[in-house]
DNA sequence: CTTCTAACA
DNA sequence: TGTTAGGA
């Protein structure tokens, strides 16, 4: 299993989640209503968070928390994944070498880094390191 | 007892 | 966003 889907695991009840987030269940609730989040299901409905789910929400706290509204942010995520998606392409047609990868890397996390612990890419950039 | 959806003195 | 009702 790798850190991919390790990352994607359903682990945690909303319980948790609010207080590794500091959100209110009704937040949380509200974000995934405008699918900014897909948190999982149980059989008996039940949410059921991944780590990628609560790093989602930290990364919704901080930009609501910056003034920036759901519209936003899920401009944000989709920009993100744009980038995400252009680098995997870029890998994919073996235009760059293993370094350039890894230079590129260290330069769009660090750009990252100046947004808070936005972008990361839900995670899905752990496969770059690989 | 926890979580869910829907609704709003 | 908070809170509450009524169920599961």
């Amino acid at each position: 299993m790798n850190d991919d889907t390790r990352r994607n695991q359903p682990l945690f009840p909303i319980s948790i989640v609010m207080k590794l987030t500091e959100l209110s269940a009704r937040q949380i609730r509200y974000y995934e209503e405008h699918e900014l989040i897909h948190p999982a299901r149980t059989d008996g409905n039940r949410r059921m968070f991944s780590f990628n789910d609560v790093d989602k929400l930290l990364e919704i706290k901080s930009l609501i928390e910056q003034g920036v509204n759901l519209a936003g942010i899920k401009r944000v995520f989709e920009l993100n994944q744009q980038a995400v998606n252009l680098l995997k392409n870029e890998v994919k047609n073996e235009q760059m070498s293993e370094s350039a990868i890894h230079r590129r890397l260290k330069r769009e996390l660090m750009h990252a880094g100046r947004f808070g612990k936005t972008s990361l890419i839900q995670g899905e950039l752990s496969r770059f390191f690989h």
